[in-house]
DNA sequence: GAATAAATTTGAACCGGTTTAAATTCAATA
DNA sequence: TATTGAATTTAAACCGGTTCAAATTTATTC
């Protein structure tokens, strides 16, 4: 139904290899004719199309991205700092849903390849199986870029900083004269739960404050398994802690649920720090302190580092690996801020 | 790089029609070659450029969903709706948005066009502009659905039934024996805050409360929107609300703990209620009473309708346009509950 | 075994662009 | 005016699939 290069050669009395090079600004073209059919392209409404164009180019101007669930904040806005530099760049972006189903990320990644996308960002399930499609991404010199580590696979990656942003969590609390914290972990799989513990040993030692295995607890991603952690903690014989650090803002809302149903106050009598700052955070009666991800950022970085890896598709490169800085979301769960008014506790957008 | 459909055919030593004979499961192809040639499919693990194929079927079988931000809870949602539809059909889906700025609103949708994505679900632009693209879309015939109404245009279009939520949850309020309910408005913009206001107004004449134009504030959408409304009411000569029904979740938080300073207590002095349920609700100390937007079956209903108009794209099928209900998730700062468990205050999942 | 019908395969055109070698037009020079 | 070279345009091939009328193979019937 609409206009094909062919119809508009007709109209303009030339080929359909001028109206091309008229589409793509070829300088042989004689400006006369550029006008001319430029005219007749603008009167008809004329839009190339770009299917035919990415056939004929092998290139089809469009990015996948496989998260595990674009509902995630965390995810949400990483897909926003994608977009932006797939919009600089007027690629557009196919956004998929593994949703934690190994299967779907198989035929996700198959169907993506299939469209022939031109680069692909993945957030990968980790563990529990072996990556197959992921190295065969390799092999075949498919351009993507890695949101999480996949051991085993040397491969382009951006991810947030763990190690420190816990480091910076836990001194933070030891700054402020907690000696006894907590540190709640995420789901077993979490490869990122395992670095946060080590920036939290990391930090302890600096302040020579003796690291105890009882302060370590299972946790998980959800409220419940705050909630469920903080009730444990309670509930122990040994010496309570005066501070916690969970995996996540989840984790960290349940567990103050449960301290505060025991009568225990935060920050009076327990610090708590969070991670991610996806959103709850700073909408809480006592607002949450946390480490930031700056999930936009990782999208921007992974897109430019895709799209760099694209220009140079047949260059062997070796992989390179993006760690982003997190920030302390200093607000008043940790004990260091009293209580502000709303828009202190806002981020500014 | 990858092998093509001649490829295939020079290996198998047949046409390429058979080769495409085999791959659509054409009835004509005998078992005997299909089982020879799906062989050499498997062995080399061929995968059809779908880009070659969207030109020779004129159908890319991707879609397009344009909203104003997919980071936004009550888009990305919907954008997983979404997606569970076009999954089920084969579809992929192409996210962009508009970040409510009316010319990336154009750009995209002709970006859109041009890679002759099937259709397009939208939630447009409200007011301000003539919404040409849109018109042009009817004109051409193209297939999609719209997420919000657009005064003059009359073509599918899917939204929750404002109207009956606010008339549900100010119900509820009435019910509890508020008398004094207070309605914060929504942005200017949005037609939304007009016909929840409509249904404020009809359940309190049906429960013979005289309606009261000082009790209508105009809000926003923004957690200072409610907070500075909240502070106005407060500072009033008059009688002061029992009971306040916000324009979205962030207006009555804001509003909550402006009350919470000046020593009002929720919801023992006041009720509230928000509208939307995008996730935060729950997660409050004193979880938020709110009326939920089921923005995942919004955005499933209206890929099922896009992909009937697809199916019809010649034929003329005159507009549908389908509500969808709301459900009012009684909570805690209604005061209709006492406060309860992690597990009652959270949603399902 | 020949004629006929049915099943299967294929060549060639097509989808709507891009690309490049060859053809044409135009202007400058002898 | 004829020659030459530069500027411009174009025909035809190509990208990798699908489609369908026509050709070929296979099966059936007499």
């Amino acid at each position: 139904m609409p206009m094909t290069i062919g119809d508009i050669a007709k109209l303009a009395g030339v080929s359909r290899a001028t109206v091309s090079g008229v589409l793509n600004n070829s300088p042989t073209v004689s400006k006369k004719t550029h006008e001319r059919v430029m005219a007749i392209i603008k009167e008809h409404n004329y839009r190339p199309n770009e299917v035919a164009r990415a056939l004929a180019l092998n290139k089809t101007g469009i990015l996948g991205l496989l998260v595990k669930d674009v509902s995630n904040p965390l995810y949400s806005k990483l897909a926003l700092g994608v977009e932006e530099i797939c919009d600089e760049n007027e690629y557009n972006l196919i956004i998929s849903n593994s949703h934690v189903d190994w299967e779907r990320q198989v035929k996700t990644i198959n169907l993506l390849k299939r469209r022939r996308v031109d680069g692909l960002i993945i957030f990968p399930l980790q563990k529990g199986h072996d990556p197959v499609q992921i190295k065969d991404l390799q092999k075949d010199k498919f351009p993507f870029v890695l949101l999480a580590e996949l051991p085993g696979i040397e491969a382009d990656l951006v991810r947030v900083d763990d190690e420190s942003g816990s480091y910076q969590a836990t001194s933070h609390l030891l700054k402020l004269g907690r000696k006894h914290i907590a540190y709640i972990s995420g789901p077993d799989l979490a490869l990122a739960s395992e670095r946060r513990l080590k920036g939290y040993k990391k930090a302890l030692s600096h302040y020579d404050v003796p690291f105890d295995e009882k302060m370590i607890r299972k946790g998980g991603w959800r409220l419940d398994d705050g909630y469920n952690a903080g009730l444990e903690l309670l509930s122990c014989d040994f010496q309570c802690p005066d501070a916690v650090f969970c995996y996540n803002d989840s984790v960290a809302i349940g567990l103050i649920r449960a301290f505060t149903e025991r009568g225990k106050r935060v920050p009076e009598d327990v610090s708590v720090i969070g991670f991610d700052d996806t959103g709850v955070a700073s909408y809480l009666e006592t607002s949450l302190t946390t480490v930031a991800q700056p999930a936009k950022e990782i999208g921007r970085k992974a897109t430019e580092l895709l799209l760099k890896r694209i220009k140079n598709r047949n260059k062997t490169v070796k992989p390179h690996k993006i760690l982003i800085n997190t920030h302390l979301m200093v607000r008043e769960t940790c004990g260091a801020n009293l209580k502000g008014s709303v828009k202190a506790q806002v981020p500014i957008d």
